[in-house]
DNA sequence: ACTCAACATAGATAAATATCAATGTGAGGT
DNA sequence: ACCTCACATTGATATTTATCTATGTTGAGT
């Protein structure tokens, strides 16, 4: 987990909402633009909007502008940094190489 | 992503905080009770409290009461799940097997 | 029965978040 | 220049959340 908590919670936050877990699922099937993914969503274009940007940030996602409509992607390297640090989680259990420098010094 | 956009969007929710991300990587060396949690940890016993509800509640971690003690555990079953959920985002993208049911028809 | 230790629950509060309507911006077309 | 489409930003609001203090509960020992 390398002792960046706030940042890994930010990564996992910006997974923790169903309609933005409903965007990534989507993106996962290719590249789509925003009004595409607004005409599946109950939700306005500034809720979208609002999503995307978390998104963006978190860098679950990537923008590229086209004429006048934005493509959004996954970026699977985060998506696959994600997995690493949850593969951390189950492989320390069993190798007992606990990365957590407070807790080594009561083990 | 199996279209339990709510529920997975819970399990990734109860990932999103530094301090749960935190006990959550303590848990990883092994079990541990609330108090030796509560030691390492910059916040009160009530509020331990509550991340732990939110823990056990998304199946994350479980507990076992063992005396006066109550023993936490890593739960890696549901912890493998958000792995899996996360390798359909990635593998989807190549494989274009999209489970998207109503992206599935616009493509 | 009483006490203490470990943990949970209740109630309050400040901060964060999801959502919307209204408005701004920026790129293409007429 | 103007208009329209695609998207972002602003401001407001209701809900959720993280945190605390105070109090309750539960089990073990004396």
């Amino acid at each position: 987990m390398e002792n960046n908590y706030v940042e890994n919670a930010t990564l996992f936050k910006s997974m923790s909402d169903s309609n933005r877990l409903r965007i990534v699922d989507m993106l996962s099937c290719g590249t789509l633009c925003a009004c595409e993914l607004l005409e599946k969503l109950q939700i306005t274009q500034p809720t979208l909007s609002h999503h995307m940007k978390i998104l963006c940030d978190g860098g679950l996602v990537k923008a590229r502008r086209e004429a006048k409509w934005i493509h959004y992607s996954l970026n699977t390297e985060q998506i696959e940094k994600m997995m690493q640090l949850l593969t951390d989680l189950v492989t320390d259990q069993e190798s007992s190489s606990c990365k957590d420098v407070f807790l080594r010094q009561i083990i």
